[in-house]
DNA sequence: CAAATATAATGAACATTGTTCATATTTTAA
DNA sequence: TTAAAATATGAACAATGTTCATTATATTTG
């Protein structure tokens, strides 16, 4: 049963984590401190210590949130696209999109520092798994149809999984590429290179770049600031 | 000519720097606090102010000396064996154990972030091109054996680029995988995908594995804390 | 050598962080 | 309505980066 105080007590957290959410999207996790929070949330900084073990602790709970987010944003830039390895290419890209869109959520993603990560587990793993869950559905339809060869599909995974962390990393922490339009287009590059090389039909695009010339892309473009 | 002054203003630099890279080294950027540093080389906080603009100038200019430091590291592990593309393999693993042993160091380099990065380019770019730098001799020796197609240098530098920094981020800040030789396997079973799939001595190694069977490596083994 | 001046080292002080805790306030129970 | 329990709060503490007036040292000058 639920009790009275248990929803009370869930509405409480999600006052702050609703704050929280905010802030990691438009300020990313510097914005995030706990006088912020509260203040936004209409609390005095103290009551989050009544809800949350700690600071890291609410910035944990959001990660789950976003994935579904991320979900969402990539889903509905890919659904225009054929099933397959094209529209498997276009969830990377969106992917990518999302996080060029909220730099403050791929900081929290994969590069916040978290103190004890021995109870966070299950939240580790949403962060770990988080392209391939969104990319499940696509490999399976890939395999069965016999368009990737069933036993390169996890190594092919990790490289796809690799690329994007490396190029976002990259791209959002290190100005490198130094504009977004050469960023995509390594992007382009790399994502054939791992996908066409492998998928039976061999198609063999233009990808053969010295990473001079532009690759020409239909892809989403994305604002960034 | 140099002056006095000069030498001397560099003699202090000196004492604050060895003394941000020991914190470095041991504990990370977060045992780097002005206030530490500055006990550390024998002087008052408030000294430092008096020869580096801030505390991100201060760890700036420690990375150079560590690019230094890890293809001595890399050299040191790879100089035993073949010359071509078995050396190359060689020389990224010997980078991997690099930030492995020195996981404060792969922060530094990937993670950290810095204040102003106007001023600051030609240090990302030693970051940007660190494992390059390393690679560029043996490169060169295997696109003149008629090893590796000149075409493809620039995508494959790339792909082993990208693949280094996501496996030692995840596994550095997300525990992913979960112990050392699950990582060095991965990193195996990639570096093959990589390098053999490309090169033109076509002996396509067992490589394919789906993430479960241990590969055999003969790489050097480095103490995880 | 002594005095004046320039240079450099220092700690007090301020703002901002996360966190704790005694107190004030509000809600619930009797 | 009153007593008790639950909860919200800001003062307080430690640690952070940074600034600045003051102290100490080194150099130059008479």
């Amino acid at each position: 049963m639920v009790t009275n105080k248990a929803i009370q007590e869930q509405r409480m957290k999600g006052y702050f984590i609703q704050a929280t959410k905010d802030i990691l999207k438009g300020e990313g996790l510097k914005g995030v401190s706990v006088r912020n929070v509260a203040q936004q949330a209409g609390y005095s900084y103290s009551t989050i210590y009544n809800y949350f073990k700690d600071v890291n602790d609410l910035v944990f709970v959001c990660i789950s949130d976003f994935q579904q987010e991320c979900a969402s944003f990539v889903a509905d830039q890919a659904q225009s696209s054929a099933p397959g390895v094209d529209r498997l290419k276009k969830l990377v890209v969106g992917y990518v999109n999302f996080f060029v869109e909220y730099p403050g959520l791929f900081e929290l993603f994969y590069l916040a520092k978290v103190g004890d990560f021995g109870h966070k587990e299950a939240t580790i793993n949403v962060i770990n798994s988080s392209l391939d869950a969104i990319c499940e559905k696509e490999w399976n339809y890939c395999i069965a149809r016999g368009m990737v060869k069933a036993a390169d599909v996890e190594r092919l995974k990790a490289q796809l999984r690799y690329m994007v962390i490396s190029l976002l990393l990259l791209y959002l922490n290190r100005r490198f590429p130094a504009s977004y339009s050469e960023f995509m287009n390594q992007l382009t590059i790399q994502i054939n290179a791992i996908l066409d090389n492998e998928a039976l039909s061999e198609q063999t695009v233009a990808n053969s770049g010295q990473g001079g010339t532009l690759v020409q892309n239909s892809l989403i473009s994305v604002n960034i600031k």
